[in-house]
RNA sequence: CGGGGUGUAGCGCAGUUGGUAGCGCACCUGGUUUGGGACCAGGUGGUCGCCCGUUCGAGCCGGGUCACCCCGACCA
């Protein structure tokens, strides 16, 4: 009671280091010894893992099937589409021997210089070559398509600054890679898998985003066209959470996948890949998490409901009792429900502990309270407390669940919206953009302007929004014509 | 790779004029507790990032080096 009760830093006072305690103080994840690299702890994975089965299940509801490839590629692949290579041959970790020896005083061991590779490997930064060199023996025929292929993998690219969950050196992420016998086929897909992304955060993680299409200088290395889904962190910072590209045939010409149509005659199979990653981890912690810990939405949450027993050590049998009971009626009902009875925790540690962890719901039987049957709930997202009966609690919990889903996706969302500006004036722009935002502005379409903005403010276009009513107007920047409003942000 | 900062117990830090290392949290033992991060008593834990130098003596002074963090360039 006499003790400052938030553990962690005020979001208002720092939010970067804010993100950083509550990352390690939940528990979800820590930064490792090995450059660069994180450890995500169990609790963090059980997020992960959640979201992993709700993305497969709806991936496979559109028809793709799982794989997996190689982690090692020739370098030699990467050299074969040259925009790739540009964007992706440089951060990479290279493997240049397969043999280490013992140092003549056995006091370690030395890679051994007898053991190099004729050709180096590149520990995959994305799998796009290695999946199209397979995909030349897989495609033959127009009936081989379309073939939709996802894998669930590890991916390094050497980045210059990490942060956990959204910029580590090694992550977690899927990416899927479907082959398509027409152009608009690809192209359908790629705007398709954009909706599922789109669908997951706003559903499951009850983030709200916005959809788009990339500027040229944004796209994925090798891309046509990149889709985008961009959400807003509660600095007013954008997160870009998941993309999808349409990589046109680029990759089927590069790595020669040809396949003969109705026709007979020989054409190059049109690409496109799309991934989202464990960022989406930190997309969920930015965006709802307070001042208490993080805020799990439902859909997500390890533990949907912990329950938490007060008593002197002779009632504690009659609270068990009626703690399991509960328990059962809630996983009955298809509810995660953790019964926390540990006798070496005081139950105030444990109400702390759960919010920081961001369990939705956490409900309290004292054997005060029971004398008038009656337990304590409540729910995480708005720190309110209601006495029940435990009669029908269960079925109330189920419902409370649903609510409070919908009530953080409302909340993130209002937020979000009162943060999009439309904006005409660009000294204007200036000064607002340092202090986040999304900024709809009139853009000429030039790479220039684009390069000012991004020098000036270091906010960067986001995308070119679908879902925003688009009339023509002038550029502020330029003063030329443009066709449409594009989202500018500072972004992570 | 540029600009700034920090390295002392698992974590967060203090360490005065150079005199041989301390606090809080955590951890362990015992006891009392249990309605919002318990209390008391006792205890474990250190090559002061590393190397070289100055000195009778270095956590502290000088030189070098490494690592990490923050701000840029790069990025899911």
């Amino acid at each position: 009671m006499a003790k400052e009760l938030s553990f962690l830093t005020k979001r208002s006072e720092d939010y970067s280091k804010w993100y950083n305690e509550l990352v390690v103080k939940a528990d979800l994840a820590e930064q490792s010894d090995v450059r660069g690299c994180m450890v995500i702890k169990p609790y963090g994975y059980a997020i992960w893992e959640k979201m992993q089965r709700i993305l497969d299940d709806m991936f496979k509801e559109t028809g793709v099937q799982n794989a997996y490839f190689p982690l090692l590629i020739p370098k030699s692949f990467l050299s074969k589409e040259a925009e790739h290579v540009e964007g992706f041959a440089k951060e990479c970790a290279v493997v240049t021997h397969y043999r280490l020896k013992s140092k003549e005083d056995k006091s370690g061991v030395v890679v051994d210089p007898a053991a190099r590779l004729e050709e180096e490997l590149i520990i995959r930064p994305t799998s796009e070559t290695i999946i199209w060199n397979t995909f030349r023996n897989w495609i033959h025929s127009y009936r081989d398509l379309p073939l939709l292929v996802n894998q669930w993998c590890n991916v390094m690219r050497w980045e210059m600054r990490t942060r956990l969950f959204l910029r580590t050196s090694e992550f977690l992420w899927q990416e899927g890679h479907t082959a398509h016998a027409t152009r608009e086929e690809a192209e359908a897909r790629a705007q398709q898998m954009l909706k599922v992304y789109a669908n997951f955060a706003e559903k499951y993680m009850a983030v709200p985003v916005v959809q788009g299409v990339k500027s040229e200088t944004e796209r994925f290395a090798g891309a046509l066209d990149t889709y985008t889904i961009e959400a807003m962190m509660q600095d007013g910072k954008a997160l870009q959470s998941g993309t999808s590209h349409f990589l046109g045939q680029n990759f089927g010409k590069a790595f020669d996948v040809q396949f003969l149509n109705k026709e007979n005659k020989p054409e190059y199979a049109w690409a496109t890949s799309w991934g989202v990653s464990t960022r989406l981890m930190g997309a969920l912690i930015m965006t709802h998490s307070d001042d208490n810990g993080l805020v799990l939405p439902p859909a997500l949450a390890p533990i949907q409901v912990v329950i938490i027993p007060i008593a002197k050590e002779s009632q504690m049998a009659m609270i068990d009792e009626k703690a399991n009971e509960l328990s059962k009626k809630l996983k009955a009902l298809g509810i995660s429900v953790k019964y926390d009875n540990a006798d070496n925790k005081r139950p105030g540690f444990k109400f702390a502990d759960y919010e920081l962890k961001g369990v939705p719901v956490r409900v309290v039987i004292g054997a005060r309270d029971l004398e008038n049957g009656v337990v304590e709930v409540m729910r995480r997202d708005t720190l309110e407390k209601e006495n029940m009966p435990l009669e029908g609690i269960a079925e109330h919990i189920k419902q409370l669940l649903d609510e409070i889903q919908a009530n953080i996706f409302k909340k993130a969302k209002d937020y979000r919206d009162a943060r999009i500006y439309e904006c005409d004036d660009y000294e204007d722009f200036k000064k607002r953009v340092q202090n986040g935002g999304f900024f709809l502005c009139h853009w000429d379409g030039t790479a220039e302007t684009e390069a000012k903005i991004k020098e000036d403010t270091q906010a960067t276009i986001r995308c070119v929004p679908f879902d925003v009513e688009q009339t023509p107007g002038v550029d502020m920047v330029s003063g030329k014509p443009a066709v449409a409003r594009v989202l500018i942000a500072r972004s992570y």
